[in-house]
DNA sequence: GGATACATGTAAGATGTTACATGATTGT
DNA sequence: ACAATCATGTAACATCTTACATGTATCC
């Protein structure tokens, strides 16, 4: 169906943004350093390559015509925009939430206009399922350890679990609120 | 004082985990790939390269003697425990808390033994302080965009306040913990 | 004797950080 | 005229991922 998709989390950002509406490099660094959305790096040398690379790989154009400036705006081809749906269309497993959490987020947080309400309450049982499993198997290591572990260590298990059993409760909330 | 101490979070744990006891490269990754500890690699392009350079600069150093198979097993050197506490020691900022939570619990974790239990309280309460202080901000700031922002968006920000409510909520039990 | 687990490593490539460089435009 | 902000870029370096390579010891 697809090749690989190894987005980086800057490229989803990126092309997430672009979803919304035609940005230049500097804007992108706007919205990444006085925002508090995600958690991006504003270095041009990270987004000045990204956007090469986008480019080169047909994902985003420049759009033509002179702009204000030396600035460069460019918006999601037709190629980018079946990329950026796909992405945020992929199902959601375990791998995802031990490993990925915040991208998962950020991939909740781009899917306005792009994935239907449907498919966003989808994805939040989804991700549901997999948090409330990951909560169990957690409360369960610890169990098994408690006891044998320095205090500190223990701490922070503990807050491995808070911080997933929050994210349970977000997408319960999460899922309510998308069905009205 | 110190020259800048750019650990990575991958160096950190090794050195945090040697902390403890002795262990090969290998013990490592058993570690990481079989214990909910943190969220790292446990790919031997990482660990391995990462065991040359602290041994390169004198932080690690293989025990002499032969062990089973071809194991090596390293150690702290005293520089190692100089520097692996230095770090532990580091005050905690604003921006750890936005940019490197994750770090932070891991270094929480890390320190038994090295640190002493009023060091660890006074860290647990600049944490507290820091992220009580990016909660507000956090809810400033949704206050000001609630109404222009899609409600993906809008959930995604409510996730970040709930994430960093949560720190605080923890961080206040494990303070009164370690007070006993 | 063959599968599995132990144990370490390298090579190629992608991505990111920090620091530097360059020039245009706007405000005072 | 000068500073600040707009705007893009490169070079050197560090780190991590993926995939491959190699050999040993143990279990059945």
């Amino acid at each position: 169906m697809s090749k690989k998709q190894g987005l980086s989390t800057l490229t989803l950002a990126v092309l997430g943004l672009m979803g919304q509406g035609p940005m230049s490099g500097y804007d992108l660094r706007k919205v990444f350093s006085t925002t508090p959305m995600g958690h991006f790096s504003s270095s041009p040398g990270a987004i000045y390559p990204a956007l090469k690379r986008l480019s080169r790989d047909g994902l985003i154009a420049a759009k033509g015509g002179e702009s204000a400036r030396g600035k460069v705006v460019y918006r999601l081809t037709a190629k980018g925009k079946r990329v950026l749906k796909a992405h945020l269309s992929q199902a959601v497993g375990r791998d995802d939430v031990v490993w990925r959490l915040d991208e998962l987020i950020l991939r909740f947080a781009l899917m306005e206009g792009v994935v239907s309400n449907d498919k966003r309450i989808e994805f939040l049982e989804q991700f549901l399922f997999e948090v409330d499993g990951y909560v169990e198997h957690l409360k369960g290591y610890l169990a098994e350890v408690r006891g044998v572990i320095p205090v500190s260590g223990r701490l922070a298990m503990e807050h491995g679990i808070a911080n997933y059993s929050m994210n349970a409760e977000w997408a319960r909330g999460a899922i309510s609120t998308l069905k009205q």
